[in-house]
DNA sequence: CATATTTCATACCAATCAATACAAAACATC
DNA sequence: GATGTTTTGTATTGATTGGTATGAAATATG
């Protein structure tokens, strides 16, 4: 996307726009849209305020370019999890990847949609639609897989694929809530776990 | 608690702590912990700084008594809810109650806990131990009446109920994101169906 | 009525917020 | 080397933030 590399006049930029983005989404994945000043930002990222208004624009055009570097990421892996063949596998390893996610120890804890985005829903409709986007693309890739595995016979043809996949996103976000509340991942582990077995009429395995 | 009905000296108060308390939790539930200024809050509760000093200590102190107060009557909605007599009805009426409360028209969308409490989480350890207080007792009150069910024989004797419980929430949780993502109360109660219709091994239902 | 006590209303505080103005610095082109 | 262009660093903007100082208003008690 900003992959110009054509020549260009006057003064290179210093810094790395990819870096300096991903710094952005640490800051605000810790400490939330309103939380993160631009004080933050700026020493996070290594740049200084007009670098940022002249690369982002402003704080909410950030935020939801560092929205969008996170989605296409996190995206990236939850499909890689639910293209298992087996669906079974898919959705052991979706969860997986999920828990994975909200408790790795080189990012924050939680989820940047579930902890960051949707407390900032209310502060403008721009990026209440990201919140809506981003939701809707996630039901969408599960949506898929599921009624792949009814056109398989693994699931049962009446399954309302539709519900059942905003359900299993609930559960991943529910359990990046409770991975910012501090649980840790081998508890969120075992509760992936069990919503795997309901889902897939598994009998539910004792601790 | 603050139910004093004592005779006291000086000016009276001239306003209900518990008519203000409510309004502001209004406030915070619709924008936030950050999000909500002290003007929001003195507007929405009719009392000045000073007074909402004098009664509830600070911002921080005033959003723990709201989220109190919150927790208190989703607390109350959720026993009632978890009450019926079979697991099934219980679960049922669990998630419906859940869908309910983030989806009324006379409240903000959402879940003050899920979306705003979480969101500050950072911002104090009093607010992020409260946070973990919530989501404890919500559990064990979900934990309890899993026992319940498992010891009358209605699920499985081996049932991870600690896990189950996280899960159950989890889903309620992520629920509540989703309502204030602008999802309809329609579309949450068929997720909510298809969560209880897992968790029971009830056949999914078509749409 | 005088005094003590508490609350109320106004005005204010220092700090912080997001956003910019301005000029020096670093490049390409001529 | 001169010119045009873009980025950089610094300093600052007006607005808003959470929190208070101060004194008047309203009650009970004596």
């Amino acid at each position: 996307m900003a992959q110009k590399t054509e020549k260009q006049n006057g003064r290179p930029r210093q810094f790395d726009p990819d870096v300096a983005l991903r710094a952005a989404t640490m800051v605000f994945w810790r400490k939330g849209y309103l939380g993160a000043s631009l004080d933050d930002l700026t020493d996070a990222m290594g740049i200084n305020r007009p670098s940022l208004y002249a690369t982002f624009g402003n704080k909410e055009a950030l935020f939801l370019s560092c929205i969008d570097l996170y989605d296409a990421a996190s995206a990236e892996l939850l499909d890689a999890a639910l293209a298992a063949p087996k669906i079974d596998d898919a959705l052991d390893a979706f969860f997986t990847a999920g828990v994975e996610g909200v408790t790795s120890r080189s990012t924050p804890s939680g989820c940047l949609i579930a902890c960051s985005l949707v407390g900032a829903a209310e502060e403008s409709d721009r990026i209440k639609s990201k919140l809506k986007a981003c939701m809707a693309s996630t039901d969408a890739a599960v949506r898929n897989r599921l009624k792949q595995a009814v056109k398989a016979g693994e699931l049962p043809a009446d399954t309302d694929v539709a519900a059942t996949a905003r359900m299993v996103n609930c559960i991943r976000h529910g359990l990046a809530l409770r991975a910012r509340a501090g649980e840790t991942r081998k508890e969120l582990a075992k509760a992936a776990r069990a919503a795997a077995d309901a889902l897939l009429g598994r009998s539910p395995r004792a601790t």
